[in-house]
DNA sequence: GCGCATTTGGAACAAATTTTCCACCGGATT
DNA sequence: AATCCGGTGGAAAATTTGTTCCAAATGCGC
């Protein structure tokens, strides 16, 4: 007989399994404490190594790896491994999961529930954002932006928002800007006028603006210093730009949240005006 | 022969594996490129998955993914994932360690700093939404929404983000608005256009931008429908509209966050079309 | 439009890993 | 002291997994 039938449950997330294995710690038999010792200790090792390997870490046989894990409730091995492993994979609480569960309670209901799942997209590409961010590509982005004369803002569609709003705050920070909205159809000739003292952040995530491709191409090769935000190393945009920032923004129903942008854009304008102001003291 | 012998070498570690798959992307098979491409998105999946599993998420076969190993010049499939792995490994430190480095990086300024400071405001702003949203006002205000025939979108200087946005949203979701972004000063003009079976959504926070004010009275004077988003009871809007929407946004340095408006403006864009849709089926 | 080279899919194969099984050990009980 | 019983080690079995191979498909240049 294996555990104890009365046993309610089998742990199914790291916390509790670790409160299951202190709890029984005591009553298990020398080897197994052995195992729980050495499972607590190196959760890491646990969640990566084999079972001949973790045995040999652990001093044990892995038919006693297999036997604790059955102990728990588990039916192999395998299974109390998974948890380990989720342990790592979920640095901050499995958000696609938490996201297709509010995706089938917008289902059913009202404005509310859409609104919570687009608050939690954001918040989520907000998270993201915050662990991913370079600030190296930060810094490359600011520097360029504040050491021309004027910047050209390219965002067409769904991102013409972020642009527009780089507009506005530019404004009010003192950086001359040139919104590139393509009244007319005019965009190519918008972007004409930007010089090589100027720079052109452009913006576009999948399925890519083919204008704002081409025009960050165009100018780009007229030798005007192109920065981007954008989704992805393969964005097409990441070929025209001397530097980029990766920007993922989590989807809810199928919308995407902007919010990781719109943060991104605020911050690298206030970055560049402060780096200017640097710039003029000297 | 797979690979190319020049290559240099293989890459030992998650940050140069990357940088040798973006700059690779460019002259890889189809396939190839879309193992390339899950491989930098889905990273977390790739440390742990077996390959039948990834192949499976990454709608390829299983060989695939070795060829795609040994294309970057690792012996199999085995040897990148253990980058992977080796990048999960370290990632996780310690839950204080890193909690003591986003302090540090605040502290240590740069744009790095800033894009933390947006960021947490703009979560804040979301907290705050999502505690004090009335589902009561969101569909009153989605309501009437959805019973327009075309909605006018109404939202000056900062806040023409938002508007510009619902107007790339409301086009997807199959809904007609007029922008009215004020064009050659013609912002009256264009909103006398809307009739008593339309609707304004108007958007403003402090300071009112007045036109925004004077119009939406007007246009509430003939018998139009207006709804509005702004940022207190006492706003000056909240005299025209029907119905509104309260949202507090935080600032950080001198500048506010829009995340929790954009984050409205969708939901409700979304909720009325599917009251729209719900209607048209009677 | 034809032939060539490259890429792709799928199945077969080999290696590795997990799990099961059983004999043996050691301590407690009668 | 004999016996019983849970615990243990190790090897064998079963399963899973990674890799290789080859035929079909695809794209490309002539």
């Amino acid at each position: 007989m294996v555990g104890n039938i009365a046993e309610a449950k089998v742990p199914q997330d790291f916390e509790s399994l670790r409160n299951l294995i202190v709890l029984r710690r005591e009553e298990l038999p020398r080897r197994l404490a052995q195992v729980a010792e050495f499972a607590l200790e190196q959760p890491d090792k646990v969640a990566f190594g084999t079972v001949a390997e973790l045995a040999g870490l652990a001093g044990v046989q892995p038919s006693t790896l297999v036997r604790f894990a059955q102990t728990l409730g588990f039916s192999g091995f395998s299974d109390l491994q998974e948890i380990f492993r989720a342990r790592l994979r979920e640095r901050w609480p499995d958000y696609s999961e938490r996201l297709s569960r509010l995706e089938a309670r917008a289902q059913s209901g009202g404005s509310l529930a859409l609104l919570d799942g687009f608050a939690e997209a954001a918040v989520a590409s907000l998270a993201r954002l915050r662990e991913d961010a370079s600030a190296a590509d930060l810094d490359k982005v600011a520097r360029i932006l504040a050491d021309s004369r004027r910047i050209g803002l390219l965002g067409q569609r769904r991102v013409f928002a972020v642009t527009s709003y780089l507009a506005y705050a530019c404004a009010k920070l003192g950086i001359e800007t040139q919104l590139l909205d393509n009244r007319g159809g005019m965009l190519a000739e918008e972007a004409r006028y930007l010089g090589s003292d100027d720079a052109l952040l452009a913006v576009s995530f999948t399925p890519y603006t083919p204008e704002t491709i081409e025009v960050a191409a165009e100018v780009a090769a007229r030798g005007v210093p192109v920065v981007a935000i954008t989704d992805s190393p393969f964005s097409p945009l990441t070929r025209s730009a001397q530097a980029w920032i990766e920007v993922v923004e989590c989807d809810y129903g199928a919308f995407r949240s902007l919010s990781a942008t719109m943060t991104v854009a605020i911050a690298l304008a206030v970055s560049a005006a402060e780096l200017r102001r640097a710039g003029k003291r000297d």
